[in-house]
DNA sequence: CTACGAATTCAAGTCGGCTTGAGGTCAAGT
DNA sequence: ACTTGACCTCAAGCCGACTTGAATTCGTAG
């Protein structure tokens, strides 16, 4: 099996290595061994780290990507819970495509104002009811009760 | 017309009166004056903090949101560009299309370890080859060279 | 054997995005 | 007139996610 140097994780997928040793401290990925001082990775670590980059474009943090990604290199929870999460993503992506939309209106309506535009009210509200009336957000923030 | 207080605003929006002080000092929302010491917004402030919104949940840093929104109420820059921003969008929406179908296959699929599972391989093949070999990601980061 | 370069640790720093707390102001209701 | 409660300012603090810097340790190539 073909062990990796830091550097060569970190040629492989764009990140730094100070990135993958902060990784590595919060548990997020490990390194099977020293070849001296130098963390030896698995293949397997790439696409860890793939899976750790969708999660963080789709606006998870370390800590969720953590619990999703599991200890090991398989996701580890309830089928209910991932459920969940991928229901969660359906709503981020009606939002994004809602915004995709958005943004591509005002580009090409030619309205002095888009405030008054009927199309570019009804695409903002599409958002809006899709996210329940409450805009998805993660982390600390206050549920407005 | 109507004005509304911070307290209403933020009912309205579910965000903390702090963050929307905050908005103002930076310059993302405006309040037209003061009744007394309190601000009094118009109540098209409700639909461009949608907005913020909305470019906060499609990733965007406050100040990339200043820039699209622009000083006044309507998107202000030139189409090129929100053309481009939307076509980041589209990159964005196949990586987490990939990334829920990744988590319902894994919620679903009984194998012992995803890793090998040819159908979750090709997944997650599918988010790395749509950014391009390189993840999708803003702000303070390196680019590799 | 020595020099080099790539790795290491650890503490401290940075940045964005808010939140918190202390102390003060105001307008409306009783 | 007084109290109440929602607002105000300003400085400082906090959290997540890294980055930076200084001092050090390796392993390999010359």
């Amino acid at each position: 099996m073909e062990f990796l140097d830091i550097g060569d994780v970190s040629d492989r997928t764009g990140m730094r290595p100070s990135t993958l040793r902060y990784y590595e401290e919060i548990g997020l990925i490990s390194s099977v061994f020293r070849h001296g001082l130098r963390r030896q990775f698995p293949a397997e670590v790439l696409l860890r780290l793939k899976l750790i980059a969708m999660g963080k474009s789709a606006g998870f943090s370390l800590d969720e990507i953590a619990g999703i990604l599991g200890k090991d290199g398989a996701p580890e929870l309830p089928r209910a819970v991932l459920h969940q999460r991928a229901d969660d993503l359906d709503r981020q992506i009606s939002e994004l495509v809602a915004l995709r939309d958005t943004l591509r209106h005002v580009a090409d309506c030619p309205a002095p104002t888009h405030m008054q535009c009927p199309t570019f009210r009804r695409l903002v509200d599409v958002a809006g009811r899709r996210a329940g009336g409450r805009i998805r957000s993660r982390g600390r923030e206050k549920t407005v009760g």
